[in-house]
RNA sequence: GCGCCCGUAGCUCAGCAGGAUAGAGCAUUCGCCUCCUAAGCGAAAGGCCGCGCGUUCGAAUCGCGCCGGGCGCGCCA
């Protein structure tokens, strides 16, 4: 697939996609700001105003396509009224091909409509760059990693994994769009503590298949999962008893190893049937001891580390934190923490990403605040370490929370989540609301949702657009290129609202890129849609005069290739019908 | 107590590197298929943008202080 590619190092250095929307503003800025030094040099204005002021959509349609407020901006520095300034500067402006008007309104915006021609060449860009169409630069080059469920191995993945995976997973297409070659990850947590304490519940199990329940009663804080009694059962099944009288660290050993690679194998099962394949499975239990070892080489060197009490700690405060902490327990076992600073030295330093962006619960932001301690004790800048977290899913049911917890086995298993909804949906709905709003998803409401679902909403259109496309060849029209139509037949607001949106995409890319919000493309796919349905409810494409119809449905095809090019992105399926 | 996130229409949420009259979906009411998919479109109604002060020509957006909700502050992970 040309898309697992995108942004890798194999990848050639083809020509970027046009971004007309980049375009359009750069060639209003040149303009406006070219008009000023003019008077400058005329010596109607004074020098020294910047030339970075705001060129944005405004809100209401009336004013144009773009509006400038430098002569707001201006006023002070310049020691003029802001329509003075205005007025002075649009007497000197010169012809510019994508603009057609440009006024002054309001307390001093300059407001520019944007000519025919851009809005043809808008299309002209779209059909050139085709599937390519949205891509940009402003990763370019760059090796990042998105890290992102990563659930704890002793159990079933739940709905908060759902909604990590899905972010992760959008993220890092996001990412290849912005021209990064991005890695997906998954951190096994395939060893310390929770492993230790599935193993003393696997053995309590064991020993009550075979009707033993007091020599090895079931741990207090155990796993109480049944998962964790169907484990013990299928190695007794498979293996018998032998295990009854075996060396107690052995036993432990060989169930948990026996319950780990069982869970493992189904949640990569179960990410694959929600679309999410890694790159990289990554075990804990691999950084022992050689990356443990090198992270604290590095962290002596740079004075991070003492010994008290017979731990050895992490001078955390040394490096901006106000706590220090354990990296080794008095019993000589490594912590949670040195395990993960041991693995990010690993992301960085032994594998070389330049960023590297780790989806979290938001339940371990103060361990994300820690961490930029350890990056400077490791003499790596913190901002190259990223962070998402997101707020948990509470599910409600009936109107009730219901409590997720692997422990007490009350979870809701990401797969009994797929077997309610589809994949297209879950991935829509985990993905339209920001990281940071705290979700609530009602699971009476799920199966109903169906029809009310927003992804529905969008996959309609573009159902919409291959039908109007079918009908047309049926009857002996087909699409002509776009190069050879006049695109500027394209004048009814509902069709210029469209293509303003359309040539919106690139940006809208770029800034999900840059924020780490994946919910911007839904966001943007689903105004798509809305307009692209008022269109359709405006303006006809069959029956009308051929040069019309055939821009309109070249409109049609255009609209169709960004809601594919988009879901595309998000993993959800594109249908030709519903 | 300290730290992070959130508070916008009845409900779910947009808008936030400041911009003109604060938006959408659901729910409510009323319209639109002799016409390319009505899973659609249009209209009505619904708001001290949690509160206060500040910065600014201009604040839902930035800063400070409150109030309310969530989550963290382990030799757990």
């Amino acid at each position: 697939m040309a898309r697992s590619v995108r942004g890798g190092p194999e990848t050639e250095d083809t020509e970027m996609p046009k971004n007309p929307g980049a375009q359009a503003v750069t060639a209003v800025r040149n303009t406006l700001y070219r008009a000023y030094l003019k008077a400058v040099e005329k010596g109607l204005l004074e020098a020294g105003a910047a030339e970075n002021f705001d060129i944005s959509e405004p809100r209401d349609r009336n004013h144009g396509d773009l509006a400038a407020n430098f002569a707001m901006l201006w006023a002070k520095p310049l020691k003029m009224a802001p329509r003075k300034i205005a007025e002075t500067v649009l007497a000197e402006v010169e012809d510019c091909p994508y603009i057609d008007k440009i006024e002054i309104a309001g307390p001093g915006f300059v407001n520019v409509t944007l000519s025919p021609r851009w809005y043809a060449e808008v299309l002209l860009a779209i059909d050139e760059a085709g599937d390519r169409y949205g891509e940009v630069e402003t990763n370019k080059g760059k090796k990042m990693q998105v890290e992102f469920v990563s659930a704890n191995p002793t159990g079933p993945m739940h709905l908060g994994n759902a909604r990590g995976g899905v972010l992760g997973d959008t993220l890092a297409s996001i990412l290849q769009w912005t021209g990064a070659y991005v890695e997906r990850e998954f951190y096994l947590n395939d060893t310390g503590n929770q492993v230790d304490l599935l193993s003393k519940s696997l053995e309590a199990r064991y020993f009550e298949h075979f009707g033993d329940s007091e020599t090895y009663p079931f741990p207090e804080d155990g796993y109480h999962g049944d998962d964790v009694t169907a484990h013990a059962k299928a190695y007794a099944e498979q293996f018998g008893d032998s295990l009854l009288k075996a060396d107690e660290a052995e036993r432990r050993q060989k169930l948990a190893t026996f319950a780990l690679e069982r869970n493992v194998a189904r949640m990569e099962e179960d990410l694959k049937r929600y679309r999410i394949e890694y790159d990289v499975w990554f075990r804990e239990s691999s950084l022992y001891p050689t990356d443990v070892d090198e992270a604290l080489e590095i962290m002596e060197k740079n004075g991070a580390l003492y010994e008290s009490e017979g731990a050895l700690w992490f001078a955390a405060t040394k490096f901006g934190v106000e706590k220090d902490d354990v990296l080794r327990r008095a019993n000589g076992f490594y912590t949670y923490y040195m395990g993960d600073i041991a693995y990010h030295k690993n992301k960085f330093l032994a594998r070389g990403f330049d960023t590297v962006i780790d989806v979290w619960g938001a339940d371990h932001h103060g361990h994300a605040v820690r961490f930029a301690s350890a990056m400077r004790a490791m003499g790596l800048e913190p901002e190259r370490l990223k962070f998402i977290l997101m707020q948990l899913v509470r599910l409600t049911q009936g109107g009730e929370v219901v409590r997720m917890s692997k422990r007490t086995g009350k979870a809701i298993a990401l797969s009994d989540l797929l077997d309610e909804i589809s994949v297209d949906a879950a991935r829509f709905f985990f993905c339209s609301r920001q990281c940071d709003t705290q979700m609530e998803f009602d699971l009476d409401l799920a199966v109903r949702q169906d029809s009310d679902n927003p992804v529905y909403y969008v996959q309609y259109a573009h159902a919409r657009i291959c039908s109007i496309l079918r009908n047309l060849e049926a009857e002996g029209i087909t699409p002509k290129a776009a190069d050879g139509l006049d695109l500027t037949l394209l004048t009814a607001p509902e069709e210029r609202e469209l293509i303003r949106h359309l040539a919106d995409l690139p940006n809208q890319i770029a800034i999900a890129g840059r924020d780490l919000d994946p919910s911007r493309m839904t966001k943007y796919v689903v105004e798509t849609a809305t307009y692209f349905h008022k269109f359709y409810n405006a303006c006809r494409v069959r029956g009308e005069e051929e040069g019309l119809m055939q821009a309109r449905l070249t409109l049609c095809r255009l609209t169709g290739q960004v809601i594919k090019n988009v879901l595309g992105i998000l993993k959800v399926s594109c249908p030709e019908r519903m």
